[in-house]
DNA sequence: CAGCATCCGTTGCGATACTG
DNA sequence: CAGTATCGCAACGGATGCTG
């Protein structure tokens, strides 16, 4: 008979904190947008088709706050302002590589199960 | 110089299809539960602390669709239903764990990042 | 026991308009 | 250019109660 479940299985979990959010809609697409290099933010905002300067804003500013991100101000005209991976942001990469090989691997499997239950949708 | 970001980045990204939830709030901890073996409904809320069957049954109907958990009821009284991992549902303990050894190892970073920064919440 | 139905609050996200 | 301010919706998740 297998054991059972932990009650406080994930009470001390850290995944489980709200510290850090890539599950969100945008934070891994911007640190995938800032593996090259420093980008600005309307550059950002190219890539993340649709996304709207309040909420990009918001995410880099929640990703600077849990040091992912550096923003650096260059005073000039027009303004310039630069966003880049912090080590700790560049770290997530890796992670993030697992998950893409993830999808790329398994995804048809997924679309496939998807397809044969509920053949329209569901 | 660098080169721009490209427009269509992720356009063609299967990550960015809406098609695995692992994102969610349960789905990553129930194939977490269910690593060893089958489960029951009941137990499963048992770690899962506060889920409500709802929420609960819709995460797991949706698993099901994408062929990450299976479902096996028996006939006896009092009902039983098992939920298991499909092979493709264990592939993703790959990538979680790659998650989850990120959080451990730069968790502490991330929390010494965000005191930094406004001591007091914000 | 294993769920479904209904209602409801919160939150994330987007649209639009405006400022340094 | 790089944001902030306001508004509003839709979706997710939770609470409660009922059924096979």
């Amino acid at each position: 008979m297998r054991e059972p479940l932990d009650a406080d299985m994930f009470t001390g979990c850290t995944t489980t904190a709200p510290l850090i959010q890539i599950g969100d809609k945008w934070t891994a697409k911007i640190i995938a947008c800032l593996r090259g290099g420093p980008r600005r933010f309307s550059e950002l905002q190219v890539p993340l088709r649709g996304v709207t300067p309040k909420v990009l804003s918001e995410s880099l500013r929640a990703m600077r706050r849990d040091g992912l991100v550096t923003r650096t101000a260059y005073d000039e005209i027009p303004l310039r302002v630069e966003y880049a991976l912090t080590p700790l942001g560049r770290s997530l990469l890796e992670p993030m590589a697992a998950c893409c090989a993830w999808s790329e691997a398994h995804l048809p499997a997924v679309r496939a199960a998807r397809d044969a239950s509920g053949a329209s949708g569901r």
